[in-house]
DNA sequence: CCGCTCATGTAAAACGTTACATGATTCA
DNA sequence: TGAATCATGTAACGTTTTACATGAGCGG
């Protein structure tokens, strides 16, 4: 699967960025605009996309069949749309989730500076390493936050659920946050002098 | 800085592409086929890039200065070209790798499947999880054997060599794999029948 | 002789970022 | 009245992937 309308010319295969939005339009109708916003801030965490892109890509996700909007009038010069995923976009989207990953290719910006930081000056070195650890712990508290949030309602269990699976992607960032502040702590104490 | 060439009218931005290539070649020279097998095998834990990008930003960094080559006979119909770090290249790369990170845009496939999981069939996420299981886990015996082969030789403490951040970067993927085993592990729990 | 490794390159297409462009409403 | 938020779009540029193209040397 992953492919759209079998009978036409141009077919466009969905990317990521695809399934990305049309998980957001799964769960609730959007505007272009509610999308962006969205994708800074709760998924901004595993993914991320800037308005340009998206609006490109709801366009091709309504002429493969997977979206569908209806416009209202809006402020500014062009009128609102108001996307959601249509049934066969939420059944390609169930298929897609549950299918094999490819193997990650990743782009980790900070380890490729530890492994270069030989070269450099310690203390700037430190300096860097301290900043990071700094926004990374601002990062661990809101995850914390945002989980005892979802505890105090009661801790999600059925994994068919929205609130499950949002719990999930909360407990995985407390996790990957404690074990890079852990190891930047020890880092930093290295570059001690 | 991360520029180069003042004077030319076109100047080359150099990326983090740029960086990663020059970390390697500021360690020993190399020709373009053996950065592409080291973006594979020990720098592919945290950055990647295919042949092709390759050889183009190469003909970049010489261009801007950072990098030279000298030519041999090699195998095929073109020449071999061994490239190494100038002395521009070195210093750049220095202040580079301790200058102040961008805030991150991550891209993780597999929180997004997660994330949309609660539409897919148990079973089948099962199964998907499962292998990316055993796939981590395979990643962190690796891991665990290169630590340990450090260790055989003494535990690396002088922060300016290169054996000591080689070790910090494989530490950080032991950490890294165990938190992401134990929330897999949590995960595929939920998800028994 | 077949396939693998070594070795470099180009071209086209797809993906992603940044800048430009417009304009109503709401709040200070 | 000025800034922020809501709202959509295009154009240019830069990055990344995929496919095409070539060919020597070595081991089975």
């Amino acid at each position: 699967m992953a492919r759209s309308d079998e009978r036409a010319g141009r077919m466009w295969r969905v990317n990521t960025l695809g399934f990305a939005i049309l998980g957001l339009l799964a769960r609730r109708p959007l505007s272009g605009y509610r999308v962006a916003q969205l994708m800074r801030e709760p998924i901004g965490f595993f993914w991320n996309a800037g308005h340009a892109q998206i609006h490109g890509t709801l366009r091709k996700l309504v002429e493969a069949g997977w979206a569908e909007y209806r416009t209202e009038p809006g402020p500014g010069p062009h009128d609102k749309k108001l996307y959601s995923a249509t049934a066969a976009g939420r059944a390609a989207l169930a298929e897609w989730a549950a299918s094999p990953l490819p193997t990650p290719q990743p782009h980790d910006e900070l380890l490729l500076r530890v492994y270069n930081g030989w070269l450099a000056d310690p203390a700037a070195m430190r300096e860097m390493l301290t900043a990071e650890l700094e926004r990374r712990e601002a990062s661990l508290a809101h995850y914390l936050t945002v989980r005892a949030e979802f505890e105090a309602d009661g801790t999600p269990e059925d994994p068919t659920t929205q609130r499950f699976v949002d719990y999930a992607t909360v407990l995985n960032g407390i996790g990957s946050e404690r074990y890079v502040l852990d190891w930047l702590r020890w880092l930093i104490g290295t570059l001690r002098d």
